[in-house]
DNA sequence: CAGTGGTCTAGACCACACC
DNA sequence: GTGTGGTCTAGACCACTGG
């Protein structure tokens, strides 16, 4: 005899859900995505309500919940209570970490976060804080400054029609920084490197870190992540020609809101001076 | 009175969890994740066990288990079933997406993943296996073939110490890679990049992008990703001179085990021909 | 075999947006 | 108000691993 999962619950006696079967929060969740995946559900659409689900399936709620959960945290739907489940997807902005350093490409005189998207007719605001404050670790050693020593931080959030975009917190040696505009909490025209090169500190070489990870409580709040949004941590280290480190920049950019772009030559020739050149032959990898 | 948030739900007629509190799980989530940031909890503990935070806690088993969540969700820790539950981190490996395009570097011969990894004192192994396929719409769109038109992949999954590191999945056009040691499931020595090279389609130039993420749960079972695990997709579409498409790599990087590091001069000029060049004007983001 | 986490049920009350 | 998802309780049975 075929009967519902919840009926047979009462007199099984051997598991429904062990061995090859997969759980129902499995299957339901299977049966969703395949929805989203093939299109029967499209992006922004809404999908059935709990109760829908339990009388679908006959299930309890809170299984309906479990196998929704997996969605969610896969990416796939958001929860917009008390409206409903809703299938995510979007746009995503490109994402250049090489159109930035040294002095500013001619005609380009403005921030170019600004000018660049405004061009694509969003309305780009940010917000910018400055502080002298003991950077966190991962700054403070990449400016290889000791423990304690204090540095400027310009933090940055920078929003698209008041949607947070990215975070941005750029951290500089004091003595570099200090009695120079990169102290004021304003934007620069003409870009903090460029104040930089005018203070001795002109940037030749950089390196790029990129960690992806699901975000902090923190970083989830003030940039309205969605659960199940993972994040890129692009750190970039600036260096002058005489191999000092001068600027520190922490990115923190929504996973479903990026790609990251990087135009290249077909050389593998490693960049910057021997000692670093040194450095890269011990580990990496290739992409074929 | 004071008493517990289980004995309360009885007599309680007003909201506990309202308003200014937050809700009990993210309570329970706050303090087990504190202990984690401050060292309380270290890499590799186990914490402890539901019935344990039950009795501590004085909540049900299932709020428990909703804070727990919470956490495995963030990546902080993970459920070794049936073992307990314990605290994420661990070292990430270096993925320079640079160390490939066209010759090999003096002295290395071997694929460069063997060789770099083998140096780290793990033992590395892969999976290749070669198809001709009508490839999926984001490499068939960069490699600028019409719907439906076949390409050749060269599928790998790269293992460390027999865990999965990442996969990587070349798309070469069919013309190209036909007749050439591309066509073959074993590793090339002196890599693909050279083998196309030799038939004429040298590269010149590249573009990576990197999207960020959560796995599908087919990746998730193929890299063996822990729940609250995201990944990098860096695809790498390499040209030749004529400005043509000859690869496509589709690589998946588990986020939890990778850093992508690029090296750069300080130039904002971009790489590439004029048109592409242009392209570059219109869109892009920096990072101070 | 004991103890762990995984799955599922059943039912309660809550906050919030929208009508 | 009505209906949505969010939180929490209480208790059941299961599978897996390790002693």
């Amino acid at each position: 005899m075929l009967c519902s999962p919840k009926q047979a619950m009462e007199w099984r006696t051997v598991s429904v859900y062990g061995s090859g079967t997969r759980s129902v929060k499995i299957r339901i969740a299977d049966a969703i995505r395949a929805q989203i995946l093939d299109g029967t559900l499209a992006t922004g659409d809404r999908l059935p309500t709990e109760a829908q689900l339990v009388d679908e399936y006959d299930v309890a709620r809170n299984t309906v919940r479990d196998a929704l959960a997996l969605l969610v945290n896969e990416g796939l739907i958001v929860s917009q209570r008390p409206r409903g489940y809703f299938v995510r997807g979007g746009q995503r902005m490109q994402y250049r970490p090489q159109s930035d350093l040294g002095s500013r490409r001619s005609g380009a005189s403005r921030d170019s976060y600004l000018t660049e998207q405004a061009m694509a007719g969003r309305q780009p605001t940010q917000k910018i804080e400055v502080a002298i404050v003991v950077p966190p670790p991962e700054a403070a050693q990449r400016l290889a400054l000791d423990e304690g020593q204090p540095a400027v931080v310009r933090r940055r959030v920078r929003l698209l029609d008041g949607e947070a975009y990215h975070t941005n917190d750029s951290y500089f040696p004091l003595e570099l920084a200090q009695a120079t505009e990169i102290m004021s909490p304003v934007d620069i025209d003409r870009g903090a490197n460029q104040v930089l090169a005018e203070n001795g500190a002109q940037q030749v070489r950089a390196r790029d870190e990129i960690f992806v990870r699901m975000p902090t409580p923190g970083e989830a709040q003030r940039l309205d992540l969605a659960p199940g949004t993972p994040v890129a941590v692009h750190i970039t280290t600036g260096y002058t020609a005489d191999n000092v480190p001068v600027r520190v920049a922490v990115n923190v950019l929504p996973g479903d809101r990026h790609v990251i772009i990087y135009d290249r030559l077909a050389t593998n020739e490693p960049y910057g001076p021997p000692e670093l050149a040194d450095d890269m032959d011990d580990a990496g990898a290739e992409d074929e």
